[in-house]
DNA sequence: CGGTATCCGTTGCGATACTG
DNA sequence: CAGTATCGCAACGGATACCG
């Protein structure tokens, strides 16, 4: 089952291959880089959010990956982005209906990773390797 | 029912995110970098590889970056490695039960983030917004 | 409020040469 | 064959100041 799921994925992404490009790289990217998930979920669980709110919401952001962040999320039509023409401005994301279906999916599969992790102590062979990592730069 | 699993989600990571370590985020940028997915889904279909193949098979990847990407991927119980005593050496990797369904769930994720790329040509988007972050920078 | 512009250190990664 | 070591550039991302 899972070898013939690879086959198909293996055909149907092979065209774009062969042109030099990699279709899911970029969407995969987009939602598991450093500050993508942190969005996707807290816009799945608030609905509507404003860039401050978001802001606040995610520790450690800057607004800088935070703007960066939402536009990519936003050309992949992730993430919505409402404005409102007021003065102080107001601008409301949220996930678009796929934004949805992948976060269901992106939660599905970080909890499955989770579950597992706890489970055999993986957390902490991950410190391990992140020390390692460190003390060998 | 997506709130009520993210809402899971967060308090499962509220303990870990309060120390100031997010757990899935090693194992989920361990999985969808640049070259992580592509030895995975290799090794789900060709089951049993010798590093050599691997490049062989992955087009474009470095002995450096090979190695490291199956090293993370061993430190993560994700794939096995396997090291014969002979002259000339030989190893052969290969997914672990947990990197099997950790597969699965990937080539599904992948599968479907393809569909809806095609379904609504959102590779053209993906070229646009290539084109202009490239020319931007 | 909701961002953008700029600067700059850090990291990532490719190329290449080399080794048991 | 299966990697490791070294180098160097390019991209990423953090801090901060600023703007409509």
């Amino acid at each position: 089952m899972l070898k013939k799921n690879i086959q198909k994925y293996f055909m149907d992404t092979q065209p774009y291959l062969k042109r030099g490009y990699c279709p899911t790289k970029d969407v995969l990217a987009s939602i598991t880089d450093k500050w993508s998930m942190h969005c996707i979920l807290n816009l799945g669980y608030y609905e509507k959010m404003r860039f401050g709110e978001l802001k606040r919401n995610i520790d450690g952001i800057s607004p800088r990956m935070l703007s960066v962040t939402l536009k990519r999320l936003e050309a992949f039509e992730i993430v919505n982005r409402e404005e409102f023409p007021e003065i102080p401005p107001r601008v409301e994301y949220s996930l678009s209906v796929y934004g949805e279906g992948l976060a269901s999916k992106l939660v599905q599969l970080s909890s499955w990773v989770l579950k597992r992790m706890e489970e055999k102590n993986l957390l902490i062979n991950i410190s391990a390797v992140e020390n390692y990592n460190s003390k060998n730069q």
